[in-house]
DNA sequence: GCTACAATCTCCAGTCACTGGAGAAGCAAG
DNA sequence: CTTGCTTCTCCAGTGACTGGAGATTGTAGC
């Protein structure tokens, strides 16, 4: 049995975090020691280092909530965790191309700048009118 | 002089978000009509869609609030306006790798998957075990 | 003038995923 | 017993909106 701080260090999550993900029943609730502190079991670094890691790939939390029960259950087939990470995928891709559109504005509008006064300046005058920018939309 | 709704259509910035960008002060308070309106003159439209343009490409809210004041002053040496492009620039092309790495991740684990069960699903095996990932960060 | 209906007003709560502070209580070592 | 660390609960704040409730104002048709 760990305490909290214990779990923090060896799962990387903190504290706080680790109590909210409690919160919001992500993480079942330890039982509690005398003096009301939580005690986790060693299999709850397991879950948390697995709930971190979705995270880090950018997992939303409901996501994780299936991902994670469904971990627990060995013999479901995995169609559903394949198309969560699918759909996770395709958001990526969408996040990529946007930002992407966003970069080569940057790079034009820094680019073509003078840097000389507000008035001839292409950083300013492209933030004002959409019309010179080189993607239609962003 | 323009109503709020005449202005939230030319300007395609909704409403509430129009009284939220007077709250936090990034658009000036408007004058107001016998009845309490907001009346907007002609050059908020314009102002309006400086900060909508700036928000598409990324940019903060108190970036923004510099770069509206910075539009504002013709004279002024656009270094500083530069200087806040080149840091959205910045991270833009952090947060594409990031997802760039993690779309890798992805697209590994769900091309490893035969799809069939949990126990052999690639992406919960991936997720449990950040060591079996391509890329030692995410 | 009256009646609908549309537009706007203020205030407040919710979103997402945490993060951190205040103040109190428990716990281990010296 | 005291000191200092850990943990407890509760609450508020983050960023940038978004939307609902309930009240008021403006406008068009009759
Ligand atoms: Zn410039
Ligand atoms: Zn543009
Ligand atoms: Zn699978
Ligand atoms: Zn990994």
């Amino acid at each position: 049995m760990l305490a909290i701080g214990r779990l923090s260090k060896d799962s990387g999550v903190k504290i706080p975090t680790i109590r909210y993900y409690e919160s919001i029943g992500l993480l079942p609730p330890p039982v509690r020691s005398e003096g009301n502190r939580r005690m986790y079991p060693p299999e709850a670094v397991r879950r948390l280092r697995f709930i971190r890691h979705a995270r880090e790939l950018g997992f939303e939390i409901d996501a994780i909530r299936r991902l994670a029960d469904l971990a627990q259950d060995p013999a479901q087939p995995c169609c559903e965790a394949d198309l969560l990470a699918r759909r996770r995928l395709i958001e990526i891709e969408e996040k990529i191309s946007r930002l992407a559109a966003q970069r080569d504005e940057l790079v034009r509008m820094i680019g073509d700048c003078t840097h000389g006064r507000i008035e001839e300046c292409r950083v300013i005058d492209t933030l004002d009118d959409h019309a010179k920018c080189l993607h239609a939309r962003h």
